[in-house]
This record gives C-alpha cells, structure tokens and sequence, in this order.
RNA sequence: GCCGAAGUGGCGGAAUUGGCAGACGCGCAUGGUUCAGGUCCAUGUACCCGCAAGGGUGUGGGGGUUCGAGUCCCUUCUUCGGCACCA
C-alpha cells in the first residue's frame, strides 16, 4: 500500500487560512478588480450599504451588513450586470475629538488609523469594493461640497440662521447633537442632565418639503413599510385652524392676540378656557410685573425639562396657573380665562391651545381637576336605533358628530363644520385653515472642532456674509487644541477666525461652527458616482447613469437610520433635484434594513462583555465562515443570535464542500468536458434534479425574499446528496453511478451558487476544477424547470364509477388509493362533479390535495 | 395609550400559493475510522404511551371558516421595536 494513502483526502481538513491568505494576497493590492464601468452596454445596478463611522474596528453588525450586499453584487455581476459597488468613510464626528482628548491623538491622524485598519479588514472579510470610488468625509476634497451645497441652499433662502434652544452640557462645557442626550443626560457624563441653552444656529428649511416628503412615501414602494410608517409619523402632517384670540389690550400693544392652533375647531364654541405654554412669549409679558406668577410658571417650566429628562411626558401629572387675564373667543365673544400649563408643548403648534374639556380627555383631566366648566357642543351621529342618546360620556372624542350649541353652525355635522367654520374665521380676518407638521427645520450649527467648516463670515459693516464660492473650500484647520473646554475650538484659532470681508475688504469674523455629520451622509452616494471630480461634487450625466429615474437599485443598513439618515438624503436629493443637479425625486428606490446582532439576547457591547470579534472570527473559522454564518443563522430582516457552535458547524460544512471537490475534481479527464448524456441511472437523475431544485431555491431567494439562510440551507442539502451519492465502503470514493460529465457540472455549478457567501473557497475550487476566467464574471447556473422536476405518471381518476379525468401522480403514489378516497368523501365528491380534475396531489399515498377547474 | 413586528423541538431557524409541521444547522445519542482523543464518515433525535409494530398529542391561549389551518378570520396573552400630553 502506498504511504500517500495514510494522509487520504478523507481526513484533510480545509485550511481556511492557507487558502483565504493566498487569494486575499493576489487581490489586496488590485484596486481595479471591482470597478465599474459608466455607461456599460449591460444593464447597470448600483448597491450600497451604509457607510461606516471608522471607530477603529468592524463589529459583526458591519459583516452582516457587508455580507449582504456583496452577496448581492456579486449575483448580479454573475448575471451580467455593470455593478457599482463602493465603500466610504463617514469619517467627522465626536468619537475622534473625545479619543483625541483621551489619547492625545489629533482627530485627523486617529481617523486615517482608524480607516487604514478596517479598510483591511474589509479587504480580508473579501468584500468585492470598487475602491478607485472611495470616499472620506473629512478630506477637503469631499467637504468642500458640504460647503458648495451650503451656499446654495443659502442663495436660495434654504440656509438660515435663528436663535434657538441646544442641548448643553454643563461638564463637556459645550453643545450636544440630540443623539447624544441619552435619557435626558450627556452620553459622555451619564449623571450629568443637559440643559437647555438658546443660540443662534444654523438650520435647513427641510420642513419646505414637508409635504413632499410625505407624498413621496408613497412611491417608495420599495421600502419596508415599517420605515415608511416611522417617516410618516415622524413629518406628522395634521390639517387644522388658526385661531386669533383677543387679549383685549389687557397685554403688551393694544389688539394683540394669543393665536391657537386647533385640529378641531368645529368643537370651539365648547372652549372654555386658553392654556399657553409655560414658555410661551405671551406669559413673558404677562409676568414680567407679576414676580408671584413667575414663580409659578417657572415651577412648570422645572416639570416639564424634568418629564423630557424622564422621557416620559405623559405620566407627569397635569399643572397649571390662571394668569388673571381673560381673552375673547372670536366665534361668540365670550370672555375665556387664559391659563399656563405644564401640558402645553411651545414647539408644537402655536404654543397655545384653546381648551375644550367636553372633546379632548386631556382638556377634561385638567378642568376636572381645576373646575373649569364642561359644556358639551358635540353629540353622537345617531344612527336609527341610537335617538335616544343624547348625553354621550365624557368626553366625547369622536371624530365625526352633530354639533349643537354653536351659534350658527348648530346642526352641521363636524366634518361640515370644520370647512365652514375655517372659512368663517378667514372672511372675518381672526384665524384660517392650516396644515401644521411635527417636523423641525434641521439645526445644523455643531459647536465642535471635527467637521464641516460652516462658509460664513460676519462682518462688522455687512453683517452676514458667504464665502464665495471660488474661495472654497474653507479648510479645517490642523493642531487645534481641543483638550480646552468652553465654546467652538476653532473660536480659539485666530489665523482660521480672522478673516477678510469680500464685500468690503474689511475686517471679518468667521463662522467657528461646524456641521451635523447628517450633511456628510446625505448625499455621499452621489459623489461615489464621480468620486475624484474637482470642478463639481459630481457630474450630472453620470449621475444620471447610475441612478436613473428612481435612484440607487438597491440600498442595505441598519433600521436604526430609518428617520435621520434617510429623510434627511431624501430632502437633500429634492434640493438638488430643485438646483437642476439630478433628475430623480428620491434617492433610493429599495431599501433593505437587516437586523441587529445580539448575542445572549442583548445587543453586543463592551460593558456586558458579549463583543464577537470579526478579527477573531477570521482568524480561527475563515473569512467565509463568518460572512456565511452571519447570513445563515436568521434571515437577513431579523435579529441574529450569535453562537460560536453554530460556526463551527458553517466551518464544518465548508470541509465538506472542500473534500468533495478535491476527489472528484478530475479536469483533465476526457470526459470532464463533454455534454451531459440524456439516459440517467436513478441515483444520477436524483442527483441531477436536487442540483436544479437548489439553484431555483437560490435564485428565487436572491429575486424575492433574500432568505440567505434558506439558500444556504438548500446548497448544504445538494451536498448532502452528493455524500450519498458516493459509496462509503471503508472510504469514499467517486460517486460510480454518476457519469463524469454530470458529476462535473454538479461541481462547477456548486461552486458557482457558493460564490457569493463563500468567495474564497469558491475562487480555490473553482481553479481546482480547471476553469480559467473570473469567477465573478461566470455566468449563473441555468435552472432548467424539466430537470427539476419530480417524476410522475399520468392516471385516469374516477368519481362514482365515471372518468372524470386524468391526472399527474408521483410515480410511486398508491393509485388504489386515488380512487378509494375520492370515494368516501362526499364533499370532495361534490366539489369534482360536473369539473375536470386537472391536479390531485398524493403524498404517501394519501390524497392531500385535489385542484379542479 | 397609539403604531409596527414576532411567538413553532433542548437552541438558531424551515414550511414562498391553505396541502407530509420541524428542512438546514447546533446540541445530544449510537456505531465506524483511530493506539487514544480530536477530526472525519454513517445512523438516530418534537412530545407522550409502547420491546416493537403501532397509537395519541402537538406551531402562546380560546373560538371560527375549510375536505384540510403554523398559514385565513375574530378574540386574548406575552415579548421586542418605534412614537407619545402633537392640541
């Protein structure tokens, strides 16, 4: 006996590592192996997942994701399209100044560390990234469109400035984003509240689009409907009235008014008293003479920062104070007590409320409990049977209803009501009909060192100035110190702050803020189209290239962005649309959110120390191992509960694939090449059907559902086939019954439905089976529906003694059954009569289905 | 409170159109290979009764439609996610 059968293939495990090193050395340093073309003959398709904030390392979250859509990509580069793939870097933001404060590590140098790893790593995981496309957001060649864009929406009206109320916090001694007040505290100093301070800050007119953002939702028919649910309710549209009520000159100028904002005028006449907000400017005024009422308002103000620091506005107890002032109701001049409540939000609305206790359960609470008058001006729409009701319970919120004791509109029913009582409010010039949105114009202003630098300056002579466009980009400026706390760091730079007006050449101070990193996000997949132009943040006509009429193909992330990120790319596309610079209206036609990773049924993180690392996971089970078990274990939309046996078994099944082929692969055969012969032993056509039913499995998943998991499961079963199909007499060996040429189409379209989870072992195996090009252009298996297909025999079924038709069976259905069944059923018997069976389904010869026509 | 998603073996999950519930994988058990362990190969594995053949019960609970329900309808419970005095 040889010695070299002591070392048989039987035993020889995949050396993960010896193969993965070897393919990622060859392709490492081939930035051109994923490029896309512009303007391709083949059809184009761009997918994109989100890009990454360089944190210093990939988390499983970020292979998940990845695994995804290079999955994806390279399916569609195997079906022939033009794929642009890219990958960035969303690379200002926080994380770098509190490392460079921890570390002593300027923000920029800890950045391009941080990017220089994971770009590693993702070059190790195999994701198949165009990086001749990459993008870093903090390079001037990148923002200085951030600040491009900035003066447009400035020339256009869409860039303005006003003072308002920021998240402070009093240890950081600076601005907070909203994201990073957690629980009412700052992220950084987890007992320390934030406070609220008012600057001046720079925001977008995103609420402009308000309406078409909404509308749009619902060409989006590419989205989960669960994002376009949260956007919907994030825009919050509600159709309403103004309302003018006169203070009677009771404060401030004569004639002045407290305007309310009502969903429900047609309920007016049943207001019995105004209730402003505690910060509403009304009760500045009212106060300022009154130190005994400005106590008490101030006391609701403290309970309503201590509801939003609870997060629980709802359950703090209902306050309030009368003011002593009184004001009209414009509909029937009576004279209603104006009040200040802890409920009264100021930036919703108006700030003010008319107060209806009989319509509104919050309105009834509160004058229930200060005993303000209830009076009924709706009742219940009777239905015939319902006369008799006419003291409906309290209060009574239905929408629709027949109102009474409303002067001239007693008797209209509410949905009338609404309309004319608007109308009426307009031709009397005290109020109209209104459209207001929950959503907020997006402060951009950020008092921090690491982002955009904002392009104004300010003048003593001119006021606010823009820096002109040919004096872009204003660059951020290194070797600041940032350690300092107390207002903008770059308010400490004098060469950067000192600046000179263009408009009279005067003395000028810039703006020291930076912006929200949202605006780096917003349109990044534009620049990836046209990533080293330096006279545009891109050119149109390629942009028009990739994203057609309805944007990116196909866009994968977290759900977490469903709001922020995404609404806000969404607005910034209508703005360039609107500036002439695209053609589409949305810049994302379908949309997938994966689900978290978690592991031990809680989210990983450092502090519960569950933290898989994808280092390690390369490290000892293969690149293809974690990207496969990341896609395996729970469908791509669902949360993943890690477990590292479960990748071993991924491992093991890898081993399986790897052994097989290495014995069977004979390439240099002279039957290795020829046509698959048409006669078939039975164990070869079964084989021949499992190799079609999984590529159809696969294929469907990558059209419909993108179950991975299922897919994968399907390609572990064909190989499960195959094991059977060799003889295991002591060891294995070719499987005799299958004929050459099956056996090797069966290998080479194995490894083809494997080279899109598993690029490395499919690359090796793919030169083990002698083929020559790329694999990542090799076109898909063809499914072939009639080699699919189960055997079966035709049968004549009869219903009482009469055909009633002829019908396809399995070839080993009990046909004494078909028969016997149908018989005994009357119902099925009813169903056939008179009808041609064109299909019985018998599976272990018991009739289970039956389809007539 | 409102909106959304989900409840299936010891575990992750499958069942795409109403048609064999539990694919595939983990775990476990048994056997083979091995000096041995691991690896690898094979077989079994929802639960209950039974030596077996076989029988019974089963998709959170209750009810319904249907020849047939994890799947459709009503109702209820639980978990997770989002929003929340939004006037």
């Amino acid at each position: 006996m040889p010695p070299e059968d002591k070392t048989s293939t039987r035993d020889e495990r995949y050396d993960a590592q010896r193969v993965e090193n070897k393919w990622f050395e060859r392709w490492q340093p081939d930035s051109a192996l994923y490029a896309a073309e512009l303007n391709s003959t083949r059809p184009k398709y761009y997918v994109l997942e989100m890009l990454p904030y360089p944190s210093g390392d990939l988390h499983m979250g970020h292979v998940r994701n990845y695994s995804i859509g290079d999955a994806l990509a390279r399916h569609m580069w195997m079906n022939g399209y033009n794929v642009l793939h890219p990958m960035g870097w969303d690379s200002f933001g926080l994380p770098a100044e509190n490392a460079a404060i921890q570390n002593n590590t300027p923000p920029r140098e800890w950045t391009l560390r941080n990017i220089a790893n994971m770009k590693v790593q993702m070059k190790r995981l195999g994701f198949a990234y165009d990086w001749s496309r990459e993008v870093t957001t903090c390079f001037p060649e990148y923002y200085r469109w951030n600040q491009w864009f900035f003066l447009k929406m400035y020339e256009r009206g869409l860039a303005y400035r006003k003072k308002s109320k920021v998240n402070w916090c009093p240890k950081c001694a600076t601005v907070l984003a909203n994201e990073q007040v957690v629980g009412g505290n700052c992220w950084r100093h987890e007992d320390t509240p934030v406070e609220q301070r008012e600057l001046e800050q720079w925001f977008l007119r995103i609420t402009k689009y308000a309406d078409e953002l909404l509308r749009d939702l619902a060409k989006l028919d590419g989205w989960p409907e669960k994002v376009r649910i949260m956007q919907r309710n994030w825009i919050g549209r509600s159709e309403g009235a103004f309302v003018d009520f006169d203070l009677g000159g009771t404060v401030g100028p004569a004639g002045s008014t407290v305007t309310v904002f009502t969903t429900r005028v047609d309920t007016i006449y049943g207001a019995t008293s105004v209730q402003l907000a505690p910060e509403h400017p009304v009760v500045a005024d009212i106060t300022a003479n009154d130190p005994d009422l400005r106590a008490k308002v101030d006391q609701l103000i403290a309970e309503q920062r201590k509801a939003k620091e609870v997060g629980d506005i709802g359950e703090i107890e209902k306050h309030g104070v009368f003011t002593g002032r009184y004001v009209r109701n414009p509909y029937n001049q009576e004279a209603l007590p104006v009040w200040v409540a802890n409920y009264i939000l100021m930036d919703y609305g108006t700030g003010a409320i008319m107060s209806v206790p009989a319509h509104d359960e919050r309105d009834y609470e509160f004058a229930k409990k200060y005993r303000l008058p209830v009076r009924l001006v709706v009742l219940p729409l009777g239905g015939e049977s319902d006369e008799t009701v006419t003291e409906p319970p309290l209060p009574f919120v239905a929408e629709n209803g027949l109102l009474v004791n409303s002067g001239q509109f007693s008797g209209l029913t509410s949905q009338e009501a609404l309309k004319k009582m608007a109308e009426h409010a307009e031709k009397n010039g005290f109020g109209k009909a209104t459209v207001t949105f929950r959503l907020k114009d997006w402060g951009i202003s950020r008092q921090r060192y690491w982002g955009t630098p904002i392009p104004m300056l300010y003048c003593e002579k001119d006021g606010i100035v823009p820096v002109p466009e040919k004096d872009l980009p204003v660059i951020l400026p290194d070797n600041v110190d940032i350690t300092l706390t107390g207002g903008s760091p770059l308010g400490r730079v004098p060469e950067f702050v000192n600046a000179t007006c263009p408009k009279c050449g005067g003395p000028a101070r810039r703006e020291t803020d930076t912006m929200d990193t949202f605006v780096d996000s917003s349109w990044y997949f534009y620049r990836y189209t046209d990533a080293r132009n330096d006279r545009a943040p891109f050119d149109s006509a390629t942009v028009g290239y990739w994203f057609g009429d309805r944007g990116i193909d196909q866009y994968i992330g977290g759900v977490e962005h469903a709001i922020l990120h995404l609404i806000y790319s969404r607005f910034w596309t209508k703005v360039m649309r609107d500036l002439g610079l695209v053609k589409n209206d949305e810049p994302v036609e379908r949309l997938f959110t994966q689900g978290m990773v978690i592991k031990d049924g809680a989210k990983m993180s450092k502090s519960l120390g569950n933290v898989v690392s994808p280092d390690e996971m390369v490290a000892r089970y293969g690149a293809d191992a974690a990207r496969l078990y990341s896609l395996f274990a729970a469908p791509p939309d669902r949360d993943l509960d890690w477990q590292d046996s479960g990748i071993e078994g991924i491992q093991r099944f890898l081993g399986r694939v790897y052994r097989f082929v290495m014995r069977n692969a004979k390439p240099d055969s002279a039957d290795w090449r020829r046509p698959v012969p048409q006669d078939l032993s039975t164990q070869a056509r079964q084989v021949q059907r499992k190799l079609h039913q999984t590529i159809k499995r696969v294929t469907d998943d990558f059209k419909g559902r993108w179950h991975f998991n299922t897919s994968i499961a399907a390609i572990m079963e064909l190989v499960n086939e195959l094991y059977g199909a060799e003889e295991h007499a002591g060891r294995p060996s070719a499987p005799a019954s299958i004929p050459l040429p099956l056996l090797a189409e069966v290998q080479r379209s194995l490894v083809l439905l494997l080279a899109p989870f598993a690029p490395y072992l499919a690359h090796e195996l793919w030169q083990t089976l002698g083929e020559k090009g790329s694999l990542l252009r090799a076109p898909w298996p063809k499914y072939d529906p009639a080699l699919a297909q189960e055997e079966e025999i035709e049968i004549p079924v009869q219903v009482n003694g009469k055909l009633r038709g002829r019908v396809l069976v399995p070839a080993d259905a009990d046909r004494s059954l078909v028969e016997a069944r149908a018989l005994a059923d009357e119902k099925v018997q009813s169903a056939i009569a008179g009808k041609k069976i064109v299909n019985i389904v018998f599976v272990l010869g018991k009739l289970i289905n039956f389809v007539v026509r």
